[in-house]
DNA sequence: ACATTTGTTAACCAACTGGTTAAACTTTTT
DNA sequence: AAAAAGTTTAACCAGTTGGTTAACAAATGT
């Protein structure tokens, strides 16, 4: 066997699974197209992958590794609350900016089956609320911040940083912004989302 | 013609054709599940809509006819903005738990087709961001909140009042919520949301 | 060297999909 | 009451889709 070529193919499909789930979802993708893409015969796609729907999750759980360790930047580091809240806001969007299909593909696809969500908690890194729930708590006693439901304030981050991309083109439509516009707004985003959280919570 | 029953079968479709393409989006809609759910011949969808596109567009924009109304609650009445904060967050959540296929459909749809915004902007009573532009600015003049962009501001309204229903498994899976929790959690963001805005924006 | 395993292709297939057609039935018009 | 217009149905159709097959090519083991 070709050791370099066969980790070459299977990758190729990968990455052209996930350029065409990602721009059409699970339904409208299509496995010529993910061929095409891919440059090799649709036979190929069923001897590394089986069918459809497990290409399909290889591509999803591959996009959602990539989006777990955003959220355990602000879900377990050791910093103050303000600090995380910068770090991940500023992370979050830049990396966002890089992979602009990603939040809309995870979704897309977590509500069109909302059992799918079962699989991916059983993976070890499956993030998870609890040290941030402490350290809310921790805040609010020290008097820092003003309380507030730790799992309210992360959801609230949540949507700050997430909706922006998923709302793009009712954003573009609502503001009037072409392309480039678009792009300043999120650009300016990265600081005043955190500026805005911390105003909200932050005891003087 | 039969005046009455005429109405009911165009309904029917138009009801059905909602329910179906809400839940799977137009790729994974088909028309004879449509059919099967209106309880009529599939060639009556093409008789009354000629065919899936157009069903879909009247789906989509009597959809989106729901929607603005909504969003007008914010941007054109004459009230202070915290009254108009409080005010679109409590209707627009309570709104959305009756509704809630409605926000996912529109933002996959929107993504899916980003040209197909166009066509919304052309209705009058398109939302427009005018009003509230100049209601920020004037309340900011007045010192009675801190500057802020008024796109800004309008967005991470929306954002946090929307991203709950959009990210309904991803919330109930990193908070490990049933559909019971999950539905209190959204009930105590319809005043605690306009809470967290106000407390960020308002000047002492 | 040669048999076995692994990788790749072209051709094929059954099921499904959106859409059409022609005929039947119903209501309205004249 | 008959013609015209509108509504509904069953049967059909061509194109597409995910998936299979059988034969061929390349690499590997012995």
């Amino acid at each position: 066997m070709k050791k370099e070529k066969e980790a070459t193919t299977e990758q190729q499909i990968l990455d052209a699974a996930k350029d065409v789930f990602q721009s059409k979802g699970m339904d409208g993708a299509r496995m010529q197209e993910i061929a095409d893409k891919a440059g090799i015969n649709k036979a190929m796609l069923h001897y590394y992958y089986r069918n459809k729907q497990l290409l399909f999750e290889a591509v999803f759980k591959n996009a959602f590794s990539l989006l777990a360790p955003q959220l355990n930047i602000i879900l377990n580091d050791d910093s103050s609350l303000e600090h995380k809240i910068k770090n991940f806001t500023f992370n979050y969007t830049d990396f966002m900016i890089k992979h602009p299909y990603l939040p809309n593909f995870i979704i897309q696809e977590l509500n069109r089956n909302e059992d799918f969500v079962l699989k991916l908690k059983q993976n070890t890194g499956f993030p998870n609320l609890e040290k941030f729930k402490l350290k809310v708590d921790a805040e609010i006693n020290e008097g820092l911040i003003s309380p507030i439901d730790a799992e309210q304030l992360f959801v609230n981050i949540l949507a700050l940083n997430i909706f922006p991309f998923l709302g793009k083109p009712l954003i573009k439509a609502l503001a009037n912004k072409d392309e480039k516009t678009y792009k300043e707004f999120i650009e300016r985003r990265k600081t005043e989302v955190a500026d805005f959280i911390i105003n909200s919570i932050k005891l003087p």
